[in-house]
DNA sequence: ACAGGTTGGTTGTAGCGTCAAGTATTGCCG
DNA sequence: CGGCAATACTTGACGCTACAACCAACCTGT
């Protein structure tokens, strides 16, 4: 017998359903306007950024970003045909292969971040209070937990 | 000057981006494995079924399912070539079209929403308290009025 | 040392969404 | 009442993603 969703449970899935459904298209939208990038793309960038001597392995770049390793390796490719990542056979792993980030590639990202983090503040954190903040972050790990159990131990 | 994210926002935000990116995929997969439906078709037929005589404008429904108007009249020539919904023009306003569910399309949604409401449960309420679905909702309500403020005093 | 299975990654294709342009109808304003 | 703008949608082309098939390298037990 299936439970149904009650009024206040499905109030709020619909408001998420929302947010899902329209967020992904004001991120993408605005990279593509100022910085020629997709927000899937900046993403891979900017986790590159951050990583010891911006290095990392295909798969370990899949799941820091959410996304299946078909997926990323064709944006590898277009990445790496504008010059701003490098791809080169893993030295230890002859499976494996490393995504470099290029000085491009940095500059890049340096150059989109201002104003993506601006409209991530306009849009999602600046309309909530503090507490709220704190919340989504509780509610998001409690639901990615269900998602993908491995995605939340690996970082 | 850019603000850029505390550690508290930052880490919000990631978690965020994480459930944005894979919750479709889930939803995605469950309903198109059992159902032959995506969850985009899935939520048009929901919101008609829901509609009075089954019956919504294209603009409408549009901005019930936070979709394009584009992407909506793509998906009403597939759903209506399957024969799960009819579109004909409005008699009152003569640039407008009705959208209708039809018998079929009235099955379809009967025969997949069992399926789809119990994944819902498992990723997304489910591991939430009850506060948190509260919680939920005030916090993607906050943060819709921002994405389009319309949205939200639509319906 | 090698057969079978697992892991890591790439590629082709088919389908969906976005964007820009186009058509048709309505409303408005002088 | 004529013309111009706004509204409501449709369409075609292009780009991105998922899915499945594929290949190569590693690892395990025997």
């Amino acid at each position: 017998m299936t439970r149904w969703l009650d009024d206040e449970e499905l109030a709020a899935w619909v408001r998420l359903i929302a947010v899902v459904e329209r967020l992904p298209g004001v991120l993408d939208s605005q990279l593509r306007r100022d910085a020629e990038l997709t927000h899937f793309e900046y993403y891979v960038l900017a986790m590159l950024s951050e990583a010891p001597d911006r290095v990392l392995r295909m798969t370990a770049l899949a799941t820091r970003t959410n996304a299946t390793l078909a997926r990323l390796s064709h944006v590898a490719s277009r990445l790496e045909k504008r010059g701003l990542v490098v791809r080169t056979p893993c030295p230890e792993d002859g499976r494996a292969t490393n995504v470099s980030l290029t000085a491009a590639g940095w500059d890049t990202v340096v150059a989109a971040a201002p104003g993506h983090v601006t409209t991530v503040r306009e849009n999602v954190i600046d309309p909530l209070t503090r507490e709220q903040v704190h919340q989504l972050h509780s509610i998001a790990e409690a639901i990615l937990g269900r998602l993908d159990p491995q995605a939340l131990s690996a970082p």
